[in-house]
DNA sequence: TCATTTCCGATGGTTTTGGTCGGAATTAGC
DNA sequence: GCTAATTCCGACCAAAACCATCGGAAATGA
């Protein structure tokens, strides 16, 4: 039970967008030396992304990816879907229903446990944004200066407490 | 993101054993057999439910697998554990405080949705029993007759409605 | 023209999954 | 005591998934 690298390489992919948010493109390169994570490996990834609209790409010298739109917009459930495929803790219950491939369905009582479980991930993921992970605070706008202000998530009512910077 | 066949398996297995509670002993040929599963694979996993003191064995002829509580005391959570380890949508999020080993802690700020989707999907297990999988009317009982009575469980206050049988 | 970068398909080693197999030990019933 | 049923246990194995790596084509800014 568990989300494999691609989910977890993915996120920070994102997160480190979401830090340069406004500032252009960044390119893979870049965000592979500062995550310390293999380039080659996040530029199959962020096809995924790209594809889900949540990446734009720019080719050529200077070219990269960033965000196609702020932070606070973007959903982890969105993200995880984007990386992973559907929600789906066991085959019977999926968040794409066109996945749906059970013969047990009808005369099988535990269901009922993994449709909850996959209502409780989801539920999850989808009260997040790319904000609640990276503190505006630690944003780089277009002038280099740290972005002040409220911009209290509407998506994750209880947030618990702000988190260390990366 | 799923859970192994291992998880599946033995959630069902249990979840025979839960119909059966109070007749004694039920062979896993038996149980292999209505689930329509492979029977040695069912006796690698039942060792973990074992180990877990989930159920008991009775070895011999006429042996077999029983629970060793009530459906009622068996919190999902329990089963799950038993069969695919600590909780840990991530690394970084594990349920088992021994198995962490995430050098990132301290400035990873993705860490921080990890351990949400964990509670997400412990609190869902957590919060239903092998009985809320079994409705005490589809039991048997030692005198061959349907349990009856109201056992609401506590643990899962917002159970939606029954299930089908299996 | 050249360095940088995305794009894309192929390939490959390692680990996990999902089992199977064979036989030893235990026990109830005859 | 014998036999059939059953748990117990370790070894083995094929296929799939995972986690990349590699090589080169195409685009683009300087």
């Amino acid at each position: 039970m568990s989300f494999s690298t691609k989910g977890e390489y993915g996120v920070r992919l994102m997160a480190q967008l979401a830090r340069r948010h406004g500032t252009g493109p960044a390119s893979l390169t870049e965000i592979a030396e500062q995550e310390d994570l293999p380039r080659a490996y996040l530029e199959q990834l962020v096809i995924s992304l790209r594809d889900a609209e949540l990446v734009r790409s720019t080719r050529g010298a200077h070219g990269g990816y960033e965000l196609t739109r702020p932070p606070e917009q973007i959903v982890m459930g969105e993200v995880l879907r984007a990386l992973e495929g559907p929600i789906a803790p066991m085959i019977c219950a999926t968040d794409d229903a066109s996945h749906m491939t059970c013969d047990r369905s009808g005369h099988c009582t535990v269901n009922f446990m993994w449709v909850r479980v996959r209502d409780a991930i989801a539920g999850a993921l989808d009260s997040m944004t790319l904000a609640d992970l990276v503190p505006s605070a630690a944003r780089v706008n277009p002038a280099g200066l740290p972005v002040l202000g409220r911009t209290a998530s509407l998506a994750s009512p209880n947030r618990a407490n702000p988190i260390a910077l990366d």
